[in-house]
DNA sequence: ACCAATTAATTAGCTGCCTAACTAAACCGG
DNA sequence: CCGGTTTAGTTAGGCAGCTAATTAATTGGT
């Protein structure tokens, strides 16, 4: 085995998914990018502000913004002022995207099943577990914690 | 946990290892993109023809171009006529170039113990094996495998 | 020997991600 | 109340990946 991957294989590994969940989501008008930021709406029961969705969505600022306006101008979303402070706009589904966004979600699903089914339950849970922490450790890092050496010198 | 995740999960994680990784490649004016080069040149003992190093680095044929153009602006690597076949060209790494590779392999090594480090061993190789079979279900699929249903009706 | 198909490298142009810079609105301290 | 800082959304521009199309050279069939 690789000894020395890791970080590569993951890289590829994403683009390989990506791949293939975008072209399946095509039939729909719907990529894998547009469509995480369905799923994170209709399970946010009611509207989000953009930032709170870029967040959740782990995307940046202007990212988003090219994605909601790719979605706004096919119908599946809207962009709402909302109400309190006129900063912000509530992102909320649109009919046509909770029905397109319930599609894609079977699909991916279809996908993650037959990608995972080879492996049994406990490993998968397990090697999500590493992931996820990994991923906690890089957040810490780019949030300027230096782990090693003199901790918050000010 | 996430139980709906996965795809999702890679993602983030692998934007998250680039960008840390970029970061800390940034002194050395590399790219995590354009040290993987470097690794797969000086791994492969002798030059490597273009079409042969895309392939090891999984990104595809106009992708190499555009990083090989900047490693060779900047003196890192050569392009030299094969012998023998005036289509191909053999890509070699210079002086500087094996210098970078050394620095840059430490510090990407740096950063794989210091995310590693938590995890047991055997837990890290059984999750990399599972990451190592998912790639290879995707690379299939895209190879025109439908893993379901009716196979190979032709 | 020659024309067709393939292969290597490149160019052009798309998506998705990012940071930096800008605008408008809100918050906050004097 | 008024100026400085912060926050939300956007615009501009860069990097990394891709496919499609182009050009040059090789291979192969007849």
């Amino acid at each position: 085995m690789d000894e020395f991957n890791l970080g590569r294989q993951i890289a590829v590994l994403a683009r390989l998914w990506r791949w293939e969940l975008d072209n399946r989501l095509q039939p729909l008008d719907l990529s894998q990018a547009r469509y995480v930021l369905l799923v994170l709406l209709s399970e946010a029961h009611g509207p989000l502000a953009q930032s709170d969705l870029a967040d959740r969505a782990g995307i940046s600022g202007p990212t988003l913004v090219r994605h909601l306006d790719h979605l706004q101008s096919h119908g599946l979303i809207e962009r709402l002022d909302a109400p309190g402070d006129r900063r912000v706009k509530h992102v909320c589904l649109t009919d046509t995207g909770r029905r397109h966004c319930r599609s894609a979600q079977n699909i991916a699903a279809a996908l993650r099943e037959e990608l995972v089914a080879p492996f049994p339950p406990d490993m998968i849970e397990q090697s999500q577990q590493m992931l996820q922490d990994l991923k906690e450790s890089l957040e810490a890092m780019r949030n300027g914690n230096a782990p090693d050496g003199n901790g918050s010198h000010e």
